[in-house]
DNA sequence: GTAGTGTTTTGAACACGTTCAAAGCCCCGG
DNA sequence: CCGGGGCTTTGAACGTGTTCAAAACACTAC
């Protein structure tokens, strides 16, 4: 039955994130998955092909924190500076509960060839939405780029996104204080590039990264 | 003796290089190394305290290598572009022979608190010595930046190369193609933004990178 | 020489991720 | 009811990274 299938599926999820919230990533063994989630250490395997697979469910929970949370925290807002600094920190506050372990989950999925890299074909939905987030952030904000520019500003503005993940997961200030201030300084950086790009001494500058973006999509 | 201890300690790192290049990081078991090496696992661990440190050797190697290959292609270059490209490819040229598992190593150095990430503490000295570098590449090119950027520009030129590197290792392409490609593409992007950086309208954007670098530093 | 002390080396033992043959379960056609 | 064919589930077994108490060794002081 294919009820039951998703029950099981659920519950070793379910169990794995309550572990993984309680000693890490590497403190959660998977016979302790599987006693949680009463079932056997095949059974799991049976429904993930290993212990990172199990990873996705942490991902996929925080993606759809960090939409709820963005979302409200922008509206309302047209200045395209603040409208990122008001994403960018909502997901700082998203991914708090998760910083301990954060970067072990962040290792793996940056492993080349992992499923869940998010350079990889499997993630490409993933990444589509994530994409489409920064589009709405642009769509909302009354800021006029260099049209040709516009079209490649949503995958870049995901870019710095993760880099911005790339350094919370480095940051042990506390309450990612470092990150946030990365943050507050970098918008208001971006903002500008963003309005400059039609001056006309930055032109060209503006067409080179967008033909660098276009070439490296093949 | 101490003479020992070193002839230990480098026959360990020595197998361990030959096997990774032989059946990458993954392929290779500690007893395999330890056999190659002709001591026990405990010995082993007796000089290097898990796995992950044995990677140090192909990081030290790697790092001279692409010193030795930069240095010549950079000379007699004076333009700030051709110096940072003949810099960047060098160090691909350099990588090649370990890209296949290159990826692990540098997702095993990617993880927080690791002793390998270039963000960590313990990698202050390796870090000063890449930034010399591209000190050493502006110092050759006639190129006159804002002052102020000018002091944080090795640097920022360093962090550009760890992107490279991450886009390297996620690269499938042959011979590394899409990387070069990127390599060529940016680097004009970044000598042209040096280049500006003197202009009045583009002297507020610069001095806010350079705050946001001094500011990380703390 | 011998005893003492610190360093190096050993290999069995442990805990973990992962695999796999076998068993259990469910449902359908006869 | 029976038999068979696919899902699911099991838990013992394998290979791995890592630990540790004990042994071997090197040196010094007497």
């Amino acid at each position: 039955m294919t009820t039951a299938r998703r029950s099981t599926r659920d519950a070793i999820v379910g169990a794995a994130l309550e572990l993984f919230r309680e000693r890490g990533f590497d403190g959660t063994t998977m016979r302790a998955v599987a006693d949680r989630a009463g079932v056997s250490v095949g059974n799991a395997y049976y429904y993930f092909s290993s212990k990172d697979e199990l990873v996705q469910g942490f991902y996929d929970q925080l993606v759809a924190e960090h939409r709820a949370l963005a979302l409200p925290a922008m509206a309302g807002h047209t200045d395209l500076g603040e409208r990122l600094g008001a994403t960018l920190h909502a997901w700082i506050t998203a991914a708090e509960p998760y910083r301990e372990f954060a970067g072990r989950f962040f290792a793996v999925a940056a492993q080349p060839g992992n499923p869940l890299s998010p350079f990889s074909p499997d993630a490409g939905p993933a990444r589509a939405a994530a994409v489409e987030l920064y589009q709405e952030v642009l769509a909302g904000s009354r800021v006029d780029p260099d049209p040709e520019l516009a079209r490649e500003l949503p995958e870049l503005l995901w870019l710095q996104h993760l880099g911005i993940v790339l350094f919370w997961v480095h940051d042990r200030s506390p309450h990612a204080a470092r990150t946030r201030l990365l943050v507050d300084r970098t918008v208001p950086i971006v903002a500008r590039l963003v309005r400059l790009s039609r001056l006309p001494v930055l032109r060209p500058l503006g067409r080179q990264v967008v033909d660098l973006v276009r070439a490296l999509r093949e």
